[in-house]
DNA sequence: GTCTATAGGTGGATAGAC
DNA sequence: GTCTATCCACCTATAGAC
């Protein structure tokens, strides 16, 4: 067995980020998450920060390669928090509620993840955005899968079929409680969905936290 | 018990639909699906059809009123098979495995539920519009727990919790799987995450439909 | 009912001054 | 790096002829 499950196998090169860049990223990962990538504009981004259009693109020349970069960064940090589940937690079950707690933090924010958001509009999207989207995707299917096969080996998960299908299964229903709960501006309603599904693969939380309690982030 | 279970109280009184309305309609609906209600426009629809953008306006004054105009016959029409399904069958475990083969057929269609797919642009809706997919999301759970419930009480299916927001997981499953499974461009890889779902309530399928087949919708 | 023509607005993007 | 000014394509929507 590998030193950490679905631990990314190299960090993709890539151009360290202005604080101007990270500051446009930050507002338009905002909108993305909430109107997606066909919902929010330059002068969206520009007005939220008070500069004009133009100074946008000298940071990201154009929407696509915004769109792409923040998709880049997601993973990123996505892949991030995946490590750090893996080094700071011991058993599959605590594994797998530290993950939902990711989506939960989302949801409290009242935004949705941001690839499941792309993925609606996924045939509208430029062919790097697409590629990157699926990256992304693949890379929580690793990341669960392993967990899911070292929780069957040691028995503290259970489940049927392979462990593959299984983590699709779960990946799925997660992005989809996302989506049905915004539509009712419910993010307990998710939570509740999340904690069903933990318990199913028997990885239930025993105590759960506040859903009152909002983030920044 | 009602007779019918989650059966609708009233067909919501509308004008009969134009041939053209309906054939404005079927284009919009397609392109909802694949691209989103802000991935096409008028002209989208017009090249379609052969006609003008003018003469579509004719017939739906603004977008927002062809919008709720989609999200209504879709409700209807997903009403009429949900009753249908009530008709022909007798066990939950068949009900949903029907349910399920509805989803199916979209996603071999290449498309995503069309309520799926606003639910992601839900912020940038117009009002009636958001009211109409909350009653398309409340319109399944409703009979999606009557189902489950029926199925408890007869001990054909198994699940734990309420039949209430077993239903949410249930739905949000699907919906969230044929979310992901689009970014793939793979309706075989919702087939399998969707019959895991049903096997987990204990209304797996003895055989299942050629993943190839195609429909024309 | 469908057309031509057009209005009024916004989209992403660029040139060039500062 | 950020600005003003501008381009052109596209958007939804309307007026009015046929």
């Amino acid at each position: 067995m590998s030193p950490l499950p679905g631990k990314r196998v190299q960090p993709v090169p890539q151009m360290p980020l202005t604080e101007a860049a990270k500051a446009i990223l930050d507002v338009a990962e905002e909108l993305a998450q909430t109107r997606g990538y066909n919902g929010f504009s330059y002068a969206d981004i520009a007005a939220k920060l008070g500069v004009t259009k133009a100074s946008l693109h000298y940071h990201f020349a154009s929407k696509a390669a915004l769109g792409y970069a923040l998709i880049g960064r997601y993973k990123e940090g996505f892949g991030a928090a995946l490590d750090a589940i893996d080094e700071r937690s011991a058993a599959p079950p605590e594994k797998l509620r530290r993950y939902v707690e990711l989506y939960d933090a989302v949801m409290r924010n009242d935004r949705m993840c941001l690839c499941g958001m792309l993925a609606a509009e996924y045939s509208t999207l430029p062919a790097p955005m697409q590629k990157g989207l699926k990256e992304f995707f693949h890379l929580n299917g690793r990341w669960l899968t392993a967990v899911l096969e070292e929780g069957r080996k040691t028995g503290s998960l259970v489940f049927s079929g392979p462990a593959g299908e299984r983590a699709e299964v779960l990946l799925g229903a997660l992005e989809g409680a996302m989506l049905v709960a915004r539509s009712y501006g419910d993010a307990d309603r998710f939570h509740v969905t999340a904690q069903h599904v933990l318990e199913d693969l028997g990885a239930g939380k025993k105590n759960k936290p506040d859903g009152k309690a909002k983030l920044t982030r």
